[in-house]
DNA sequence: AGTTGTGAACCGATTCACAGCG
DNA sequence: CGCTGTGAATCGGTTCACAACT
């Protein structure tokens, strides 16, 4: 690619491929932007400029074919082969993440989990192709597994610390569910899910309608 | 409220929240928006405008007095009584969020947990003051607790189906974790969280980096 | 004719820079 | 003097509108 490239346009990337995905699924092969766009809820001029960073995929006069795009999409993102996660902090959190089936579909496999407990009841909800280790051998297995993604779901007072470790551990990607924001080098991406703020925004908007 | 004001400014205030509870714990009693703004990683000038929607807070020449900003901040959003919130799904996902020790600290309780199932097992995992109940019992329950605000963590398929029924029960603020675009009408407020697109975004970031 | 790809216009949010005030 | 509050400048992303192309 050419220039940066934001990254909403890459989560609408992700938003076309699941929209394509399903197209794929109603037998449709051919769509124009402008269908698309309603489908998804975005602007058809957005959609061409997303795809506009990465090159030229579609046909004037005709559209975009399903398939093909769908490839180029899956191609430009990075999901043609699989991923191997590491998840840090195996408490309620960390469960359901190791139990939300959506990651295989995307091709994300959590293939390590750390936590500082090695009891017989996490290993109990490991699924079949992850290893529980304890939280000192972050490190060493990262290093061996080569993980460049990792998940934070610890408690906020040592999530910085574990940031910490990660990166130098080698991890480039995080998606952190504690409640601080992280400090990471700049060649390091983190995405944050914070469940206080987005309740906090919704009270806001739901308390102002009064 | 004068105008209107973006969705960023009131995630940001409840980041300035947390901050705020921070330094009151620290025994930091007045700071400036230099100071604020280095601890949680906004421009002070951001800082200052965030707060000027709703209006003067600040002493010129001081800072902001924290218990003060604090307080003014949980009003502004809303924090200020208890969030009764309805959860919808119970699943494993549906679980980590009922066992969440989070919510509470910010003022929400789960009170009201929807389900098709509705079993020994799930009803086991229900904290005190929440009640499981039957999927078909949803509008009732939801406008005789006059609640306003319902997370969905059902399966996607089901997700759009969900939200029509909860608007129509009176929900005006929806937490939607399922990996579909709820159309809702534009007096109900709707965040999504997205695992899929968030891991897909951090891919495209790792995998542009060689 | 129909739809893409893209420069230009637009819009909203961020940052700057300073006047205003304690 | 120092820091807030804010108008003006800037930036980045979105939308428009049309030329280019099939």
């Amino acid at each position: 690619m050419r220039f940066k490239v934001p990254e909403v346009t890459i989560a609408r990337l992700s938003l076309y491929l699941r929209c394509l995905s399903d197209l794929e699924e109603e037998g449709i092969e051919v769509i124009s932007s402008a269908e698309l766009g309603k489908r998804c809820g975005i602007n058809p001029a957005q959609i061409r400029k997303d795809l506009a960073y990465f090159g030229e995929f579609g046909t004037r006069g005709v559209g975009y074919y399903v398939k093909d795009l769908k490839e180029d999409i899956k191609r430009i993102i990075g999901l043609d082969k699989e991923w191997e996660v590491a998840l840090v902090g195996v408490g309620n959190l960390g469960r359901a993440l190791l139990s939300y089936q959506g990651f295989k579909r995307h091709g994300f496999k959590i293939t390590a989990a750390f936590d500082k407990v090695v009891d017989e009841e996490r290993k109990s909800v490991m699924p079949p192709d992850c290893t529980l280790y304890h939280a000192d051998e972050m490190e060493e297995v990262i290093r061996k597994k080569r993980l460049k993604i990792a998940i934070i779901a610890v408690h906020y007072s040592e999530a910085q610390k574990v940031a910490d470790r990660l990166v130098k551990a080698g991890i480039k990607g995080i998606l952190n569910f504690a409640p601080v924001r992280l400090k990471v080098p700049k060649n390091v991406t983190v995405r944050h899910i914070d469940l206080g703020i987005e309740l906090e925004v919704l009270t806001f908007f739901v308390a102002a309608k009064r």
